[in-house]
DNA sequence: TTGAAAGCGTTACCAC
DNA sequence: GTGGTAACGCTTTCAA
């Protein structure tokens, strides 16, 4: 539990070389450098948190809040967590979780109280009720989502409409005339933010390439293994003969199932690509074409963001993130069969 | 942005008079209180965080370690979190998050640091590096699972043992003499903590009820739906006429799926009981009785044994939670259909 | 290139 | 029952 003082008298200077070697803003010479850090490694010295929050004005320390809603998908929502704690730990900053209606009184005592120097949220819901809370309150706030009404908020978000669109664009580009989309369970539209973002742009843009679009839901992850192949044998009934798949892993398995059960060959009989996914489509039995979601991408972007807040540069927008495209043969010609 | 200046002004008191009534560690006349009250409303005040943590002996941040393995379930596992995280603010206490390799250096870190003033350790391995760390490190530790060796260290858990072993009474105080144990997932025998626990009870209370029993593993949330099938197959095969399960939910589908189309009914033709299950068997297609796991009795005796840390008064033991028995009316007598 | 010292906003001891 | 004030351990301005 050594101190700034104890550092100071070993290395033989004053304290605040100390803390001036310690973060660089100010130039020491390379000699009194060489002692103070060999008295830092002898006394195993790391500054005192505390003080360093109220003697400086950062607290290395962001916030997280994460509503856990019953209907999140946990591997998904955990894969956000540990990205936002690995790209915070890339600028020395601690993650603090907020949890549950915790995170809207939550996010308001750690503004008030100062324990930390900006707030991320995860899992944002179209009408999400911590918008307005981050509005009124003084800590910059980064949304990774995008709420319906977003004025003035700092967003970070994967551009779902331009995957969903991209993914369109293929399949036609390669010949396909009829896509259906197996979107998420009936109420992941009105609790999530992204859903309808994907089904708006995919129906958008088959309607552009003059394409025939069909829509329809599948259970998540708990649901029912047989609601995501229901929809996938009716899409195929009406002449489908491209799938976009913007569901959990395992509706995916489903899914493939289905198809390799009605002896469809992927992608020799029918094509298919995932937008959003949060796992690797690659290790599926049949690897799938995907626009997968980056959470790490998110994270960091999220992060950067709120640094640069925190630094008195807010940057209020919609801050949408490229879709990346990873190929393993999904997706070929349109071809009959699936038709018959 | 008030501060306690400003509250001890608007009440027309000292800062200390201030200090003393939020705590409650000194007497104030009703009146004064009450003054003091309406200007930490007016004045919206919370006590900055940072020289709390300086001028008190305490920061109310608890760390919660979790190495996020890949195999991790992370559904249980967030339920884990969020449990740790409600017990934390039941004492005003707040959750920072320590994951990946960052779980080592960051014990490290927020211990020397004086970020935090106790350890929380989730997702406990056999073989934890994190026993040696905490044995070394200043920051009281709580470990929430046992791993091997425990000397010295505050750990808590459920009592696996104890459900295993009433479980294996329950079926045999219902006739049965054999019953099989679907476990795990092998690989989870070595790198969880639990696992070779409820066997190891499971097999030795089996022994002494003289009933004879069968250990078979199952995959994990993520593998072929096919493991656990095949596991209760062979041992109905085998004659068992009652299964305890201890696997995860996806598992508990499939086996009751097989039984299904055995013709096998529950309780008649065999019963069924969980083990360690951090879902609600009730709400399954069969309703299975449960000694089921339960999070945030863990996290609240946690929590208490940490605090208890904090305040000087350690118990290093290993604190078991005596398991509770949910009936859903899954254990019947024994019958002979299974048999044959 | 370095040092002295003034805060930062609490808590808690010592007086009254 | 209340007030004054010395820590707490750092960051940062001002001087040298």
């Amino acid at each position: 539990m050594a101190n700034i003082n104890e550092v100071a008298k070993a290395a033989g200077v004053s304290i605040s070389t100390v803390s001036y070697a310690l973060s660089g803003k100010r130039a020491v010479s390379p000699d009194t450098r060489r002692r103070i850090e060999k008295a830092v490694q002898d006394l195993n010295y790391l500054p005192n948190a505390g003080a360093r929050m109220l003697a400086g004005r950062r607290t290395q320390i962001f916030a997280l809040t994460e509503p856990l809603r019953k209907d999140t998908h946990a591997p998904t929502h955990m894969a956000f967590v540990l990205a936002a704690s690995v790209a915070a730990r890339r600028h020395d900053y601690d993650v603090l979780l907020l949890t549950e209606e915790e995170a809207q009184q939550g996010m308001r005592r750690v503004a008030a109280n100062r324990l930390v120097d900006a707030i991320l949220v995860l899992d944002v819901a179209p009408d999400d009720p911590r918008v307005g809370l981050a509005r009124s309150i003084s800590s910059p706030t980064v949304f990774i989502g995008v709420p319906r009404d977003h004025a003035g908020l700092i967003c970070v978000d994967l551009d779902f409409e331009a995957a969903a669109a991209r993914a369109v664009d293929l399949l036609a580009d390669a010949g396909h005339t009829s896509i259906g989309l197996v979107g998420q369970a009936e109420a992941a539209y009105e609790k999530s933010n992204f859903p309808p973002r994907v089904r708006g742009a995919f129906l958008r843009r088959a309607e552009e390439r003059d394409v025939e679009a069909v829509h329809g839901t599948s259970g998540g992850a708990r649901a029912s293994r047989t609601a995501a192949r229901r929809t996938v044998a009716d899409m195929i009934s009406r002449g489908a003969t491209a799938l976009v798949l913007h569901t959990a892993e395992e509706a995916h398995g489903s899914i493939l199932a289905e198809l390799s059960e009605r002896g469809l060959r992927v992608p020799e009989d029918i094509s298919v690509v995932s937008v959003g996914a949060s796992f690797d489509t690659a290790t599926l039995e049949t690897p799938i074409d995907s626009f997968p979601l980056d959470p790490q991408a998110s994270c960091d972007a999220a992060v950067d963001l709120a640094l640069a807040a925190v630094d008195g540069h807010p940057e209020p927008a919609v801050h949408l993130i490229a879709p990346r495209y990873h190929a393993h043969g999904s997706i070929g010609p349109r071809h009959e069969k699936a038709v018959a």
